[in-house]
DNA sequence: AAAGTTTACTTGCACTTTGCAACCTACCCC
DNA sequence: GGGGTAGGTTGCAAAGTGCAAGTAAACTTT
């Protein structure tokens, strides 16, 4: 949905942050790319205990700027499955550089071999990350990093 | 400084968020790093009207968060000359990627000729943007985008 | 040296967003 | 048709944000 108004600038990176500059926005479309969550219960127990409030506004506003899209399971009309959408999957070299980022130069629960490797093979990474969603294949690609 | 406890999780991802997960910080780095700016003025007139509280917290939070380092300019002692460091210079991929996805995905101001040249030669324009820190050189690398 | 300007903030106040708990309403299963 | 489950909404207190105004120190001009 480009042309809207009232933006900041025309800067693509401030574009982004409009987006999904907040703390939660990306979390979500992590568990959706890496760990193939689809269902708000999911999203909601995903380890950092977001509220069920911003969750749903969440995933409103990343459907309504065409990264998530929404389809009601055919066996069981209560369940909602969010899905990335191209635009969606197309953040996965976005998360990863953070990933790599904060890898280095934070300390975190990812193993370092596990970084090295991904480190070594973005590209394989990237394309592993873009087949399972083309394929709807919904076996997660990276673990959950509980601390 | 890594150990902090309070964290959500110890997902790499959680963590960069948590440190410049907002409207803001990103905005900050990308003008230190892409357009040389250096003082608090120069930040405040950056186009995206921050508000000056906010941007002297946000200083504050990037340099805790040992993004960025402020030194007193020894020919004006009232200006503060703030600036990268390797680990907020290492943000570049993070930048880039928000930079290339907006570019693709949203209607930006940025000339699809300069992305292009950008996403054929990645590797290259994060080499220049990590000279010019190195060699504190101030000249912008992009333009300003002015919608 | 008095007056004005620039720089980097801080403060006050209205407004918005967030976090937490509770509640609600379909829908499925038995 | 009763109980549990999924996906929300609502209310409210707390925190964060945006804007205008003010401040203090460091220069610059007169």
């Amino acid at each position: 949905m480009p042309g809207k108004s009232g933006r900041r600038s025309g800067c693509p990176v401030s574009v982004s942050l409009e987006l999904f500059g907040d703390r939660w926005s990306l979390l979500i479309v992590r568990d959706m790319m890496v760990r193939g969550f689809r269902t708000f219960g999911e999203f909601r127990e995903s380890g950092e205990g977001i509220a069920t409030n911003i969750l749903a506004d969440r995933l409103r506003k990343l459907q309504h700027a065409g990264i998530v899209v929404a389809e009601v399971e055919e066996t069981d009309a209560r369940r909602l499955n969010y899905r990335l959408t191209e635009k969606g999957i197309d953040l996965a070299p976005v998360l990863l550089e953070m990933l790599i980022w904060a890898a280095r130069h934070e300390e975190t629960s990812a193993p370092c071999a596990l970084i090295e490797q991904i480190e070594k093979n973005r590209e394989g990474f990237l394309a592993e990350v873009r087949r399972r969603w083309k394929e709807r294949d919904p076996a997660p690609i990276m673990p959950r990093f509980t601390q």
